[in-house]
DNA sequence: TATTGTTATACTCTATAACTATA
DNA sequence: TATAGTTATAGAGTATAACAATA
């Protein structure tokens, strides 16, 4: 006793994957509960600061093209604005909405079981859990 | 030095999120490089033990009418089967091949970011790592 | 009556390619 | 020429509602 074996690699990863679908779940549940979709409330997330249209779709990871229409469906709900860029009129700026801040922020509130989850870590677990994310992401992501 | 102030929940909501988000990116793209959706992938899966409709409809987090559409695609490649139940004939089964089980196998072992990330951690870390996950997870699941 | 799988419908997300207006 | 954003198009995922076959 006291001792674990360690996980194996492919073990780890699905544990990883489980937790990351949960997550998911949880946002798609409470964007859809203030009646967005996930890749709004991933794109209204993306605008606490004003971005270009090209950017977001860098943000997004998806297709230049498909930003036009998930922005258009923003700015039919209020929630966000295109504006002109002063340097170059080739661009315009996406700007989240006093109304849109005020939803994003409902719904990460509303993310009930993520922050169950997470809270009821130890300031020990916490720290250790945020260290290996940050550890493995730049692998992950390279 | 040597203490760390513990991350706030949401910051490390955000660290989660961002490793999740990385994760499914690396099976998306070994997914597509093998001619899969990340949903047919998700699939195949799911299907390493022969399972009903409905229940791969609970499985994959979506109506029952969507893994119509799902599996007639993945029996299109020639990856999957339906079978008829043996005690209900209203319920169909459906079955891996043997080439959708080698298809599988290859997308998983092509996720060569998720894997340089995961072993790059030290056993204790990989530990560490799987119990916090299995901490957190019936509480972002129930 | 209830359940399983399907179909019909509509909306969203996605990529590719072609277009426009700028640069 | 090259780039930013849009449009057109097509394929896929998603939910809702209605349906046939079976339980």
């Amino acid at each position: 006793m006291g001792t674990t074996t360690p996980p194996s690699t492919a073990d780890l990863m699905e544990a990883v994957a489980a937790v990351g679908t949960a997550y998911f779940q949880d946002f798609a549940a409470a964007a859809a509960r203030h009646g967005l979709s996930s890749s709004q409330a991933k794109a209204l997330k993306s605008l606490r600061e004003p971005v270009p249209m090209r950017a977001l779709a860098g943000r997004l990871g998806c297709d230049a093209s498909n930003v036009t229409g998930i922005v258009d469906r923003l700015e039919g709900l209020g929630l966000a604005n295109r504006e002109a860029s002063a340097g170059d009129r080739r661009v315009k700026i996406v700007t989240i909405t006093d109304k849109g801040l005020e939803v994003l922020d409902q719904v990460q509130r509303d993310m009930a079981k993520a922050h169950r989850a997470f809270a009821s870590l130890s300031p020990e677990q916490r720290t250790a859990l945020d260290g290996l994310c940050r550890q493995v992401l730049p692998l992950l992501t390279g």
